[in-house]
DNA sequence: AAAACTGTGAAACAGACTGTTTCGTAAAGA
DNA sequence: TCTTTACGAAACAGTCTGTTTCACAGTTTT
């Protein structure tokens, strides 16, 4: 989100903002409905009103097009850590439970990971796109240990991936819907056997 | 695998064998390289040997001959059950480990979960996949409770995606090495837990 | 072994998408 | 107001798409 592969500089111009939001906006929407094929300068174009030489202008090639438009839709706002563990945990992993139950985002995610297997440029993304999801369980987890709740000995990654992994699955692979009580049920199961 | 999109019928024909192996081979090899943009009839004719028209004699469209390509790669060897739980679960998780180690059959899979999203052609697809890495695990479980080892009230379901997704999430997402050890690791504390 | 059948592949085609250049217009900032 | 800068239309060659036509070669049948 810092580095926007929009090869326009840090201007404040007008024209430029609502170019890019036109068309991020348009690309995202094209990308949702009819996948990675369905994104071409030329439909983005259409799309979104926005000359197709203007297009070229500002992203050079699809990769950096599409990553920017899937860039604009990782939003961080990670919930403020409470203190207790248990809340704490739901609140993180309920922002990656919406991301899974909006088929928008999920077509998102589904290609930033396909990508990410050939494009240096989207592995940088699949990175973000795993911090946002990753970044607030695991110092809640970390808070947890300090304050003597969780064991000293707890492997941080592999709890999250325990966390965070089966809505995943059910989301991406099994295509089910991710429910509030799945995620509920994760934590708690979670908390039981930490406590030993 | 039982219903390939190739629209020649169930010939024995040499010639028609040839040309599907080569070019099955050479779609998949594409999509390992370079990716989902990477494979069109061109580039697969190209890099197969077969003439672009045959090419699009057998597969009219792009989606259904990379979902053949990525089919003929799906191997549904299920390891044989043996009646000792942890063997089995950690046989089963075995297969589906391999899978996301392998670069190769993990952009298959991230390929597949992408255009499940838009293609009812890849949505089978998908099934398929999933039905690999989770119906030998199944019904590990549910041997395991038939004979007592197993709580009668498990979430079989919830179960499966708390021991695959965790290898999953590593693989897809955090893009680590998904270790035999982290199998190991996931069924011993779920059996751990299990029993109370 | 000859005949009938059928898959293959080259050539050529119109149409769409790609990526670029040129240039006139219009909006922004000084 | 004057300069700067982004926008967008037009036109371009090049590539990819999807199809048709036709000669050829391998397969199967008689």
């Amino acid at each position: 989100m810092t580095d926007p592969s929009c090869t326009l500089g840090e201007t404040c111009d007008p024209r430029v903002l609502r170019t890019r939001e036109m068309v991020l906006a348009a690309a995202a929407d094209l990308l949702d409905e009819g996948g990675w094929d369905a994104v071409t300068h030329s439909s983005v174009s259409v799309r979104s009103g926005i000359g197709r030489t203007t297009l070229y202008r500002h992203w050079p090639d699809k990769v950096s097009l599409l990553g920017d438009a899937i860039k604009a839709r990782i939003d961080a706002d990670l919930p403020v850590p409470t203190g207790d563990l248990r809340a704490d945990l739901l609140a993180n992993l309920e922002q990656f439970r919406r991301a899974l139950a909006s088929p928008t985002k999920r077509s998102s995610m589904c290609a930033v990971l396909a990508e990410a297997e050939h494009s240096e440029q989207f592995r940088s993304l699949r990175r973000a796109v795993t911090a946002v999801a990753t970044s607030g369980v695991t110092s809640a987890l970390r808070a947890g240990k300090a304050c003597g709740q969780l064991p000293e000995d707890l492997d941080l990654d592999l709890t999250v991936e325990q966390l965070v992994g089966p809505m995943m699955f059910r989301g991406l692979m099994w295509h089910r819907p991710v429910t509030r009580a799945m995620a509920e049920r994760l934590v708690d199961d979670f908390l039981a056997s930490a406590a030993r």
